[in-house]
DNA sequence: AGCACGCCGACT
DNA sequence: GTCGGCGTGCTC
């Protein structure tokens, strides 16, 4: 017998292997097993098998799982998956099946069989070293033994088919404020936990909003309430883990890591927030859970909730195609917004501009806390020498360097790099140094010379969790000045009077095509989560956008799909960026030109700029492909696996 | 991805 | 003359 082998590997390839006779009554797709790969052994994932003695191949060492640890529901989601991404089905497999040597160690052999009663409630792994693996696996076979788990104390089996799809299984789009979500939440939480069902609901990550869930849904629902997190230690996510696989009435909660979690009798999906990056994977098997969280409830035939104040545009467009229903109850509406126009840059102010300034005086005065969102977490980051003109870029990459004042380094936002700030210019030796585009750095230093006597925080995404944990207090305390990032978005439990934004406009130039759906996102989440009774918004004369476009999201969605529609852009045709990277110019081109072929026998057209002279001698091309994945999904297979090359599917920014 | 092989620069 | 830098390509 001859089986074909994935590997959680960047290689759209499988590897065949022959079985030796002991394992061969065992093997099944899906199972994980170790082979000799290289010099090294290597875990893969049996993804097909064929007749024949493989004489002439190597053979496989061992099969780690019992039974195939994903049914089949999960299976379609991960092939799919691999299909949608260009992504080796090895590692999306990784991401979908969970580590059975993890697993061992809560399983207990059970046995009423008097020939192997000695084996009665010995822990597996235990039962395996004593009496061999390939034993054990066939005494499990052979109905002799069976196995439970310490948590539930039920027979862990391959999964069955639990649920009772629903014939048309509810889309809903619910788009409100997170009052309004949280209370339908609960509402259709409830329902399915009352019948015994399960309910899987997807937050954009643990300290913030994965908290304030947790808090809220226990106080109504206590010990149902489940996370299941990648942050997590080993026990309590095993719990997780054995606990969804087999009981009913819970509500699991969790990050990026559980659309792929088995869940019994799952009876709906609810995904928070659907448009936030945190759902973004970037590692290895880059995918977005919300959108796996959506076919995986396809798949199971069971309804999903997205909710949110400021849904991605696509949904509205899936809306319109009848795809989704909407529901719209409480949204942040009658808004009205001041516009603080500033002349010249902000830094070009000797401390800050004075309208700024007043309107945070007005609102201390008023005792009430005022929070001011500023899209960067350092000093400045962009730096230029006012005599030879050059920008500062990292001598690594050549990405834009940032300011972060509390090291006095210089830091690559592209490859994160930090060097010590010579306080001159790299490139002529200038001392005359201009700084702009500002960040919290800066404020919260301004901010502590004008307003010497009030308490001023300063918080983004790197802020430990101690001290966001302390910011709740903050609703009962003295007025306070709150600097964040898009964090501030997320606090759903701070209340604000006063809301500005500086720097809300730049984000204008750094998104894409994105750019506007963004400024929408960041506006109105910073408005949900903190519901501030007065929005200021500082923004530049010169770079001024017209903040109530962003503030009737039915006009909005309306006029960004048009754009997208005229413009070809997701979600009437889909993104893939191909990104190749050479150290001499020749073998790129080769390469490019190979690409290019292939897309023109199929009939498509991309769009590619380079070469891009990079840093040591490094030469940078990218194609945009656009179209439908399913047509040239066997081209994009091929050149996946050209070395040099790397494919994004949806990317962000372009 | 990771790792061995291989082809050019600075050294005892 | 070699040692080791990293670029290239293969893995059943």
């Amino acid at each position: 017998m001859i089986v074909h082998v994935a590997f959680p590997l960047p290689i759209i390839k499988t590897f065949s292997y022959a079985v030796p006779d002991n394992w061969k009554p065992f093997v099944k797709r899906f199972l994980s097993v170790r082979v000799p790969f290289k010099h090294k052994t290597l875990t893969g994932f049996i993804v097909d098998m064929e007749e024949g003695d493989g004489a002439n191949l190597k053979e496989i060492i061992e099969i780690i799982d019992i039974f195939p640890l994903i049914h089949d529901r999960l299976v379609r989601l991960s092939e799919w998956a691999s299909c949608y991404y260009i992504t080796p089905i090895g590692l999306v497999l990784k991401y979908a099946l969970p580590s059975s040597l993890q697993i061992e160690q809560y399983l207990t052999v059970r046995t009423n069989e008097g020939s192997v009663a000695i084996l009665n409630n010995v822990p597996l792994k235990k039962a395996f070293h004593a009496f061999g693996k390939d034993t054990i696996f066939r005494y499990y076979s052979e109905g002799l033994i069976e196995f439970y788990d310490l948590f539930t104390g039920k027979t862990f089996a391959p999964f069955t088919s639990d649920h009772e799809p629903e014939e048309k299984p509810e889309h809903i789009l619910y788009v409100g404020d997170i009052k309004n979500r949280l209370a339908y939440y609960t509402a259709c939480i409830s329902t399915h936990l009352e019948s015994g069902k399960n309910v899987l609901m997807l937050l954009p990550d643990y300290h913030t909003t994965g908290r304030y869930f947790y808090q809220a849904l226990s106080e109504q629902f206590q010990n149902r309430v489940l996370w299941y997190g990648a942050s997590m230690k080993g026990k309590a996510r095993m719990e997780t883990y054995f606990r969804a696989r087999s009981e009913g009435g819970l509500v699991i909660l969790g990050n990026k890591s559980c659309p792929f979690l088995p869940i019994y009798n799952n009876a709906l999906i609810i995904v928070e927030r659907q448009e936030e990056d945190e759902y973004r994977n970037e590692k290895g098997f880059k995918f977005n859970a919300g959108l796996l969280a959506i076919q995986r409830a396809e798949i199971e035939h069971i309804p999903i909730v997205l909710g949110s104040a400021a849904p991605s545009v696509e949904y509205f467009k899936y809306v319109e195609d009848g795809a989704f229903n909407l529901i719209e109850t409480g949204w942040l509406k009658n808004r009205t917004c001041f516009e603080i126009t500033i002349g010249k840059n902000i830094i070009s102010y000797e401390a800050l501009p004075e309208e700024l300034v007043n309107t945070i005086r007005a609102a201390l005065e008023k005792k009430v806390h005022v929070a001011i969102y500023t899209p960067r977490k350092d000093y400045s980051s962009y730096i230029q020498c006012l005599e030879c003109k050059k920008l500062f870029l990292c001598p690594l990459c050549d990405g834009i360097m940032s300011y972060q004042k509390h090291e006095d380094l210089l830091i690559c936002n592209s490859c994160n790099k930090g060097y010590k700030y010579e306080e001159r210019c790299p490139y002529c030796g200038s001392k005359l140094i201009h700084f702009s585009h500002i960040g919290t750095e800066y404020l919260e230093e301004k901010l502590r010379h004008i307003f010497t006597d009030v308490q001023i925080m300063k918080i983004s995404g790197e802020t430990p969790k101690q001290d966001i944990k302390t910011l709740k207090n903050v609703s009962n305390s003295a007025p306070t000045i709150i600097i964040g990032t898009q964090i501030l978005s997320k606090l759903y439990n701070l209340q604000v009077n006063t809301l500005i934004l500086l720097g809300w406009e730049e984000l204008r130039r750094i998104g894409g095509f994105r750019a506007e759906e963004k400024m929408f996102q960041v506006l109105i989440n910073l408005l949900d989560a903190l519901n501030p009774e007065e929005l200021y918004i500082v923004m530049e004369r010169k770079k001024r956008v017209n903040p109530s476009y962003f503030l009737d999201f039915k006009t909005f969605y309306k006029e960004e799909l048009k754009k997208r529609s005229t413009a070809e852009f997701p979600p009437y045709t889909r993104l893939f960026l191909i990104e190749v990277e050479k150290k001499s110019e020749e073998a790129g081109a080769m390469v490019v030109n190979k690409i290019k072929d292939m897309i023109e026998q199929e009939g498509l057209t991309g769009y590619m700029t380079g070469p891009l002279i990079k840093k040591k001698k490094k030469y940078r091309w990218s194609i945009i492909l656009k179209g439908n994945a399913a047509l040239f999904h066997k081209s994009l297979s091929l050149i996946y696996n050209l070395p040099g090359v790397r494919i994004e599917a949806d990317p962000l920014y372009i």
